[in-house]
DNA sequence: CGACCGATTGACTATTTTCAAGTGGTGTGG
DNA sequence: CCACACCACTTGAAAATAGTCAATCGGTCG
């Protein structure tokens, strides 16, 4: 079960470089968060922290550790993946529209995450004009991110999908922690989604993402080990996968 | 070509009421817009506000008269629709988060919008809450409506598809315009959108629209008339569409 | 009238899913 | 330590789904 773990320290915070606090100068962080309601609360894999359906969205969260699934559902049980979250994104915030969660949040991995009451984030806004902009670009940010996912979505074929969300993952310099040089000196990059889960952000059945990338690694043009890959032949898998010039952007 | 056909006047504005500006009580209007430099621009069917790769985002814009469409493109010319904008929507607010434009807006009929530079949003923003909470709002919904989107693409059958974009379609309360009752006493609902749009829409070909039209016709679900749809049978639509319990949500 | 454009329809093809069987690694209990 | 179950993944064959190509229809506009 999820479980909380202490109120959170924003100067000692791990994320706070990447949070939505990363624009307030260190000397004024103190006197910024005093009197706000922040806990750190962990989670095991497969939990989740909120609900589509069940919960009304009274709090925002700031991801401390690990990885989280954003996903939504139909009654018979299909999922979308709408997006991964990566330690400092901040997610939850539908209340902020008077309006209760969207969608499910769900650990893929153990996590720890920071709960921020809503109505104190709404003050911290007003306070600070680095939170502010910061949370508004997160929001422009994720729309955008969004809406290119509906470009892949709808105008792409399973290939294209694929190729693209293997080079995606090779490029991102979101998150150095997905990223490490092994001592051969190639680049490996961490895969943190299963073929299913990789399927259910794709829009594609689990059978589609095992043929595509056995395909690739005959070929060489990718490499696997547990739940690492490697991308040999970037120039291969655009081509393979992008009959036209479709696959940049 | 798009014409500059005056300064915007917030009270006499046609769509003051669905406009970020709503909540700002009418005796405040005047004061809180001064100085302000707002400008009134037409389009012609067609024609696009901004541009994708081109623009730089510098103006927001709300959507005065007509409607407006949001896509986005692969190279080879494979084109995406993100939304359709009605009466009042804002749009063209990436550069608050110091982005150009994720994508491109075009009028889908002759379009009236409201220009407004986004160094005088984000002034605005500051000195009216009103204001503030109205944009942060209608940026939650976009993301809220754009996630849906995600699910429809990625998990839905084409039938299924087609189905809820008629449904939702015929149940939207967001534009009253869009609805207009005929003197046998039927709902009509007006559809903006030619074939190949909405399968722009909704990432299917012209002819698979086109059949599931057809057959639905036939069997006596749906009739059209110049632009114009009624639903006769909501229910035979939908399990027509849904296999299983698929549609609802 | 004739050209044009959006929409429809049919026949065929390509792509992706479905169903089913099998592989390989991991961990548990006898 | 082995046997077994379990799970994620792979692979093949068949079926369903959607796309492509091409012909045609029907309305509109010059």
């Amino acid at each position: 079960m999820s479980h909380i773990k202490c109120k959170g320290h924003c100067l000692s915070c791990p994320v706070r470089h990447q949070s939505i606090f990363s624009e307030i100068p260190e000397e004024e962080l103190e006197e910024t968060i005093r009197d706000f309601h922040t806990s750190v609360i962990t989670y095991g894999e497969g939990e989740s922290i909120f609900h589509q359906h069940d919960d009304s969205s009274e709090s925002a969260y700031t991801l401390r550790k690990g990885l989280i699934k954003i996903t939504k559902s139909l009654p018979d049980g299909r999922v979308q993946i709408v997006r991964v979250l990566m330690a400092g994104d901040l997610f939850g915030f539908d209340g902020l529209a008077n309006e209760s969660y969207n969608h499910t949040a769900t650990a893929l991995t153990e996590c720890e995450v920071c709960r921020l009451p809503l109505a104190d984030l709404a003050q911290l806004r007003k306070r600070s004009n680095e939170v502010d902009h910061s949370t508004l670009s997160r929001l422009i940010k994720n729309l955008r991110q969004t809406e290119d996912m509906l470009l892949e979505l709808g105008a792409k074929k399973a290939s294209e999908k694929l190729a693209t969300f293997l080079l995606n993952l090779s490029q991102s310099d979101r998150n150095p922690t997905l990223h490490h040089i092994d001592n051969s000196n190639e680049e490996w990059v961490s895969l943190p989604l299963s073929r299913s889960e990789i399927g259910s952000l794709l829009g594609l059945t689990i059978e589609t993402v095992s043929r595509f990338f056995s395909q690739w690694k005959r070929k060489g043009f990718i490499k696997e080990s547990k739940r690492s890959i490697q991308i040999l032949d970037a120039d291969g898998l655009k081509k393979s996968a992008c009959s036209l010039g479709s696959c940049e952007n």
